[in-house]
DNA sequence: ATTGTAACCGAACATTCATTCTATTGTCAA
DNA sequence: TTGACAATAGAATGAATGTTCGGTTACAAT
């Protein structure tokens, strides 16, 4: 259940276009329009696969209603009340972990390749009108940016860039430590101050050859309970 | 522009109505929807009052297409590309702000009241399963909670509940200190250890008769950007 | 009184749209 | 080979749905 390397690849494509067709218009396509998008001839084959889809958990139908379709979330519960279904909502990569000890890893096509799972839905006020294809978001893993209020297990998410403005929140590759830290970005005269966000933290100071941004941060997710 | 106040009473039924609607199908209504609904015997008025909505900046909508209707967010920006539809999302209100020195001031009726613009849309996976009728959320406000990693501005989101289980991170009022503080609750014998978040912080120990939980942290959500 | 206008109703109309039925193709196992 | 079955195509059907238009009411301005 919920597999999608199990389904054909006509059923993965409709399942795309269904998603990027609600992200761009707010209400879900009829099966012409997914027919048209997907190189389906006949409307019944649409319609034989979207039951196909209902029966693998990806989506549910209200019968002989236009557009009648929607996404099943993929937290699995089949459907929660008091649940919203706003239009202020952007589906963000999950594309990895930090760790201290290794550069982020950030593929070049983020918010393009969608067929993964992992996506995670968070409001655009989150990404400060950052264009959403080119955010990402990564765990932390460790306590190591615990000086700039994250912990491990926390989601972060960045707008990918390789250039910061001063005070920005970024992510940075420092050769000297060999490792990806968190920090405000201040350039200062010749040299890179890099300041914690923890007001008793010191700041550290590196030569701007041998620090590498990696993205800004737009904001910090963390989940307890 | 964008004052519900200024519309009709029939435009906010609609606009009412449109919100439930998605929240409850996924999908918007049709115009007959909309009629039955707020009681307008004429699809014409419907349409109607739905391009008086359009005018005013509530609405979008797709001419000719069914249910081509779409909610604009209130971030005011016309229309954001890239959004999604998804229904793995929750309305929490946002019922004030933290501060250190007063309880904090949570109403009875939390999640019922929605007429009110202060609601933040967050996805379900911040919930942890809790109802989202009993979860609200609070803007901290100073830098008191900084052992908690949790900054100035940051956006808390709690449930409900003046108890509290060995290790939950809570919100406690302390008499003592006259003060709300957040922090990780373990019952120890007679007394109760309040333990910050800060691995190099020292725990406090309280009377159980003078702490008072508020209620239980699920996520905390930052926003730099 | 007359005019203009916003809000409304009812009905007719024209598409859009989901559903259903029949038929064809390909594959795999008996 | 034959039979069963999944996947597909094409077309027909009817219900669902947005649009339009003529007419009505209420109210304020002229």
């Amino acid at each position: 259940m919920r597999d999608r390397s199990k389904l054909s690849e006509r059923q993965r494509g409709i399942l795309r276009f269904m998603e990027t067709y609600l992200e761009t218009q707010g209400f879900p396509p009829t099966i012409r329009e997914i027919g048209e998008a997907t190189g389906i001839n006949s409307t019944s084959v649409v319609n034989y696969n979207l039951n196909k889809l209902v029966d693998a958990g990806f989506l549910e139908r209200a019968s002989s209603k236009s557009r009648g379709i929607r996404l099943v979330t993929t937290t699995g519960k089949s459907l929660p009340k008091q649940v919203v279904a706003s239009n202020n909502i952007v589906r963000v990569p999950l594309v990895g972990q930090i760790v201290a000890s290794a550069p982020v890893a950030v593929p070049d096509d983020v918010g393009y390749y969608f067929d993964e799972d992992d996506l995670i839905d968070v409001s655009v006020w989150l990404l400060g009108g950052a264009d959403p294809s080119e955010v990402f978001a990564l765990r932390v893993k460790g306590d190591s940016m615990i000086d700039a209020m994250i912990g491990d297990g926390d989601i972060v998410i960045f707008r990918k860039q390789n250039y910061a403005e001063n005070g920005d929140m970024v992510a940075v590759w420092l050769d000297e430590r060999g490792e990806t830290t968190l920090k405000r970005f201040f350039h200062e005269n010749d040299r890179i101050r890099l300041q914690p966000e923890h007001p008793t933290m010191k700041p550290i100071y590196v030569d701007p050859a041998h620090c590498h941004v990696q993205g800004r941060v737009l904001s910090v997710i963390r989940h307890i309970g």
